[in-house]
DNA sequence: GGGCTATACTCCAATTTAGAGCAAAATATG
DNA sequence: CATATTTTGCTCTAAATTGGAGTATAGCCC
């Protein structure tokens, strides 16, 4: 057991911020709190809240019901103030686990049928969290969200998911339209069409520079919060 | 070393399926390759080629500069049939490591400045990937990439990067101009604002449900093939 | 010939993960 | 009302993964 504070254990320190709440409930509820940015193993929260209470972030108390014990966390003032700290540290940069672009990557390989069931796959998955993001969206109008008086802050980050979620239902849409409109998945007169797909992009014109250096994003620290 | 090919296997075999590499090489070129999609840590890759050289996936030639050794690495038929049946399987479904979330939902703990300092720094981040994204695109339309002939491909995932990074960009700025808008980080008249802007968020009406059931697509398994 | 950086890895401790287990409570089913 | 199933509320562990330290040669530049 370090000391060391990771992105998890803020992740669940802003979770319980919001209210005290039981750890099955914690491990559950994360789904519509930070299950999309910051996803975890069930197991690893409860390692977590452990930790950030035997150092006194977080306090716990048994409760029962019947025979069975439960713990029911809540923050305490110098949970919060860590918090408050690690608000002034740096960010580490945002990243993605998207499996259907490596298998896009080797489409060819395989059939039209597949590379189209991945994609509609990919856009089934948009959409199901699109309507999630609907029910959130329902509830903050509805005004029975629990952090309704946060919705100046909540509104922000709903914006972002609506957006994204769109984004790549909009690709998806787009993609199977165009590899649907194929023969097959061979390159044969693919390419130039390609060029003026590729050509169209809007990349913002600043500076396209021919050093091939990858992104300083990336040397950031990704996920704990390790110094060099 | 178990038999089990994990989505970080499947990511060295495609990216050797482009031509031979040392492990060097593989390492260094995933930038370009599937870092932004399937990050993992390099210390991964070079074990990996190893398993999956052991199982006769890939095949290793050891190359001499001078003292010094290195393998480089070829897809085998067997390799190139491993990708193929992978194909057929279902996809794991998208995934975000967003840390600027968590961020966003303490932010009134900490300062105005430091909520807009973080939002900066995605925006940097999107604008640097953007740049990254803009060197991809002119080798494609200069010809000089080394996967020119699959231009008809490569256009459908370079199409999903700019339309990620360019929402990313659009949220992180609008996002700004909103919080800088603020006098101070408290929820003060803030919320009637922000539930006409939640209200205006584009979900598709289609079945807005009530049941509060966390999407399907995280049920699949996200990384390994694991089977239940 | 000294210093620096790039190449080319290996190794390992510390985390982290997925899932198996276990037991009690609540709910459904006949 | 007896029994089966599901949900709650966790703990434990093997296996995988990570970030970094370490080692060593190569190739430049001054």
């Amino acid at each position: 057991m370090t000391e060391r504070l990771t992105t998890t254990s803020y992740a669940v320190l802003a979770q319980v911020a919001v209210h005290p709440w039981s750890t099955y409930e914690l491990a559950q509820q994360r789904v519509r709190y930070f299950r999309y940015v910051w996803p975890r193993a069930e197991s690893a929260i409860y390692r977590e809240v452990k930790r950030l209470s035997s150092m006194g972030l977080l306090e716990g108390k048994k409760e029962h019901v019947g025979k069975r014990a439960r713990t029911v966390y809540s923050i305490t003032d110098k949970g919060r103030e860590a918090l408050r700290k690690w608000l002034a540290t740096p960010v580490s940069p945002f990243a993605m686990d998207f499996e259907a672009m490596i298998r896009l990557f080797v489409a060819p390989l395989g059939t039209k049928d597949q590379i189209i069931a991945t994609l509609q796959q990919v856009r089934g998955d948009a959409r199901e969290m699109l309507r999630f993001s609907g029910q959130i969206k329902q509830e903050f109008l509805e005004g029975r969200a629990v952090t309704q008086d946060q919705v100046y802050i909540r509104a922000l980050a709903v914006d972002f998911f609506i957006s994204l979620l769109n984004m790549v239902e909009a690709w998806a849409e787009r993609t199977l339209a165009e590899i649907e409109s194929w023969d097959d998945l061979s390159p044969d007169g693919k390419n130039e069409r390609a060029l003026e797909k590729i050509r169209g992009l809007p990349v913002t014109p600043e500076s396209v520079e021919t050093t091939p250096v990858p992104p300083r994003a990336q040397l950031r620290p990704r996920r704990g919060e390790r110094r060099a």
